[in-house]
DNA sequence: AATGAATGAGGATTCATTCAT
DNA sequence: TATGAATGAATCCTCATTCAT
């Protein structure tokens, strides 16, 4: 409606700047909204490019959202391997690998969303490269409880899917309360109050006595 | 040629039965998709209705969707009163509740969602109806915890308001993984399972070996 | 919307009477609104009566409004009639139409303005009731202005249309600005200063100074 | 079967152009109806483009009306401008007003409708750009009858709004009248006339004898 | 490589009108 | 006689997508 649009700058970038550009707008654009409400005349404005450049690159508005999904993914993927293998212990790896799924969903709350709601229902997910990926993510923490259940450091009398369920469905709501605006939340406070519960929920002999990790009052 | 439309009977209900079965058939629609997703002519010809008699009864869509989780919570909240007081002890309360939820929020998990996801977002929501009802639901579990942690029973060093976030939050990813069809999930053992998590995570003293509510292996 | 209408009252009127009613109804809306902002429905809920026993009585929205009109017009001659032949002397004539005009025209603005704009424009208006209605009632302010020009008592050099259209042209504007709530107007003050300045502005000979009728200052 | 849908030639005209003819189609409508009657999808079709391309250019049908409005006054202010300063004396200034305003009424009698009755009676219509438009318009007539009170030119006993109604009301009614096809007017006899009664009825003294501006007969 | 104009296919909402009871 | 339920036909507006340049 504007009648003289803002003039174009930044033309002419290479198809991988522009495609890298146009990925890092919607991410972003993903992070305030959900799926449905992302409009591609607004990424295309963010972009400063025409919409028509948008379907030059992607074949759709939901390829290029799918696409965007497995790009976070694997950088999720990449950064939490350094990490892998410097931690010792069920408890601290539990605590390490909660901390971190907090921090990457806040960061991309919609993200999870998206992958979460939209794309796990559709038909064909199971054959997409972010289903791999996907499972990639949560298998660490499945794989890190299963690990507990056999060395029988943990009891077996809940099932880990529901364990697992419990640590991400709290991570998300917290997320969500945070985004409505409902109260800060801690990292931290987060991660330690979740794998405490389900450490000391699910332990099979009292550990010592922890020093750290307390919430003062 | 477009097959001529199917001959609608004009099927005359009292206003009464008429908005029950669109409000039924709108909260089934709604455990299927999202909020964004509903449209008003489906709703209309799943009724075998016109659209216009949707809008004789309900101001607009988003009214149609708001009194049909109203009328959701109300249901619960009345399911929820008869065993209100009958169950004692801190550990059997809560998972009473925690059943109650979960069999609550089976049965309609997308209105989960949009009570969550729309409505909570909404400007006016705090002065809407449906605010009390749902306070009035979630503050069921948060009193349980809060009671436990004044008697000292459970201790101090987690948020409750992460406690119950962990709850509802394994709650709602149970249910989508049911959804979409990854496995079924019983209401039983996922409630036994929060419940001891919780429980056992957060008591203060070791309680006596439990026999029942064990998950065989 | 409501739940439960306000129980019907006033039940089964005699055609007749129901018809007064919706009438009556519909030109205090007419008075309210333009033609176009009048529904249906809202007469109905006025009338404390349904929809369908408007159709009942009246073929359309259309034929009702213009049976309105017709009544109004009828009225109109009416009480003038009854002042014709008392008022002597041009200028005592012209301002005794012209302030009827206003007070008429005062109470029922909108429907001048549906006759004017709406019924005029209909191809099939001159063969309507209202056309002979209407034209007796214009005709009359354009009766005194031409015999004035016959007698001599008016110039000839100013067409009598023209002169009744800033006659009736006035009265509506200064209706409009009333109704629009930018201040109020008196129907003494209108009709002595319109019947003045045409009076004045038309009289061949310099009448005897006017002692009444004039503005204060 | 129904004609195939004209072949739409994508017809691809530069923003000011499509605008332009949007807006040029738009008054051309309202020339014929009242906003009411108009309907986008009429405006679209005469334009031979899709009702979603109205929508690239204005926010509403609302902001499109009010576009056309705004633009016509600006033409006539540009119009009317270029003969401001040159004629002298009360008489010839209203005479040559009043001639203007017929002139550009006639033109576009609709649009003077829709910005009297429609955008007046908008609750932030003070606040709009075309309420000082149109203020200066009718602005010009209001200055030269004050002006003539002040000097004593013209008698004070007839307030200048109501002398401004019986311009503006008169041109109206001649327009509509026009409109309706019930016969020509000419702006020259018409302002002639409304100028002449205006000024003889209000002038404290007896002009020289006019030889000009005389009706033949 | 990029785009700007243009649009098809809906989507929510309104309202005069009908008809079985 | 009266009506309550129901609706068809618009009406404004939105947005992902296309294609000639």
């Amino acid at each position: 409606m504007p009648h003289s649009p803002p003039p174009r700058v930044r033309n002419r970038l290479s198809p991988d700047e522009r495609i890298s550009e146009i990925m890092a707008i919607t991410r972003q654009m993903l992070s305030e909204k959900g799926y449905e409400k992302i409009i591609t005349s607004e990424v295309a404005d963010r972009c400063g490019i025409s919409e028509a450049t948008i379907y030059k690159y992607f074949a759709s508005k939901r390829d290029l959202l799918v696409r965007v999904a497995e790009q976070w993914f694997e950088e999720i993927l990449a950064v939490d391997d350094q990490h892998a293998t410097t931690t010792k212990g069920i408890r601290d790896r539990l605590r390490r690998l909660v901390w971190e799924s907090l921090a990457v969903v806040r960061k991309e709350p919609s993200l999870t969303r998206f992958v979460l709601m939209e794309l796990r229902s559709d038909p064909s997910y199971r054959s997409m490269h972010i289903y791999t990926l996907n499972r990639k993510f949560t298998g660490k923490i499945s794989a890190v409880l299963n690990q507990a259940v056999k060395t029988g450091e943990f009891r077996n009398d809940v099932p880990v899917s529901l364990l697992r369920d419990m640590i991400f469905g709290c991570i998300e709501h917290q997320i969500w309360t945070f985004l409505r605006g409902e109260g800060d939340f801690s990292v931290d406070l987060a991660a330690d109050g979740i794998s405490n519960v389900i450490y000391r929920g699910m332990a099979t002999t009292r550990p010592a006595p922890e020093s750290q990790n307390q919430v003062s009052a």
